[in-house]
DNA sequence: TATTGTCATCTGTGATCACATATGTCAAAG
DNA sequence: CTTTGACATATGTGATCACAGATGACAATA
């Protein structure tokens, strides 16, 4: 190929055909991080097959990605369930939380550019408004939420922790979401926003140490919560 | 089991059935942690499943597990290769590395039973010994450097965070021991096992703050090493 | 010689088939 | 009414086939 010509060809050739298992992959993974499945729900290659429109072996692809980073479970009868969050799981996985998290906010003290605490900050203020209506909307805020979180995860500028931190929430999504249903005033209750004020000030500052304690005393606070209200099974 | 003859072998054949996707996907994640394929190195579905002896059918399993979990890329051409670790990346996943064993360590120190503590300390004495011979054996060391440290992470007993590891440990696989072959003295170079020294005290005297800080230092210690000693290319 | 165009081959992706096992149904025996 | 057995169905696993795009070899051309 020749490099003269940067143009049509270029552009047409770099348009990046995606698999149809890259498509079931993330159409199953928005509906486990949306909590739009319940833990324990079972389903079937074929049946998710059909409901997609594919035949059985995208979806099979995408399944077994999905286990490998622990989204979904494979049992011992070879049937595909999402997985069944423990109190003892969600314990442990809360501690991995704070840890890998508080590292990325001490990073992104530390790398983040002037527009991506920018960014953050504006997702914070609007996330603070929600928090502050009468009746603020779950689903809204949950979401901001999360683009708080993750605008300040980019700016840590490392690539590897970021995919981990995305694995983790993968696992802890149903939980989040059914819980949020179940208690639609959580966020409030759990003064998301003073964290997250913490976080953006300490963002400002540069100040590593703070953001990461910030950051984790907000991953444990809505853990608390979600432990002492929420119905987890405590199977070990 | 309504089968006329249920016989011992069959059971025992059925329990113990395994898939061949696992086997192929453990066959190629052995190779790749003992540093017998080499970063950047490339293969084919067919290619490989001729050489375990199945159709390509298993392969492509396995190859999508360890591509999840960074252990093999997808180049945008659909070809597979190991990837190849640059400075960056190697940096990275030490500061991760770092983080998420020291954690490890710390609630071994909590949680260890006394026959776990046992175990682990086995395995330093024998490292320690193999590392004070004129002329160590470097593959023997590495197999003990890392029974111990696994010894250690399994004492957490933490699950969730001992998968996040041994992922950790496939990623950073290959450097290790294509360095090792390198440099066959780096064990007793970076005075590892006076870190684990460090590490067997602070479990025995359930010390997680100084649990952590030896194991964090013997990781960054063969780090150093490895970077500055190390040809990784500086790619971002 | 260097470049380009053509063609045969290889490779990953997706669909379909074959098979052993697991699950569910239902009637007969206790 | 409960339990057990056989039988039909459903499901995951593995192999094979079909196909589009990528790769590589090689001759023709400037």
């Amino acid at each position: 190929m020749s490099h003269a010509e940067p143009g049509l060809a270029e552009k047409v050739a770099r348009v990046s055909r995606v698999t149809l298992s890259e498509v079931v992959y993330r159409d199953i993974r928005e509906l486990i991080l949306a909590g739009q499945v319940a833990p324990g729900e079972k389903f079937t290659l074929r049946g998710m097959a059909e409901a997609v429109g594919t035949s059985p072996m995208p979806v099979r692809e995408a399944v077994g990605r999905l286990s490998a980073e622990g989204a979904l479970e494979i049992l011992p009868n070879r049937a595909i369930r999402v997985p069944i969050m423990t109190r003892e799981r969600f314990a442990e996985l809360t501690i991995i939380r704070a840890e890998m998290e508080g590292l990325a906010a001490e990073y992104a003290a530390r790398n983040a550019g002037a527009e991506e605490i920018a960014a953050a900050c504006g997702f914070h203020e609007e996330f603070a408004a929600e928090s502050a209506k009468a009746d603020p909307d779950g689903a809204a805020a949950l979401r901001l939420n999360k683009d708080l979180h993750f605008a300040v995860y980019r700016a840590a500028h490392m690539p590897n922790l970021l995919q981990i931190i995305d694995g983790l929430w993968l696992q802890v999504g149903p939980v989040i979401n059914l819980d949020l249903r179940a208690s639609g005033r959580r966020l409030k209750e759990v003064e998301a926003h003073k964290h997250h004020a913490r976080l953006i000030a300490a963002l400002k500052a540069g100040d590593g140490a703070s953001a990461r304690q910030a950051l984790a005393d907000d991953i444990r606070a809505a853990a608390s919560f979600i432990l002492a209200t929420g119905d987890l099974p405590s199977a070990p």
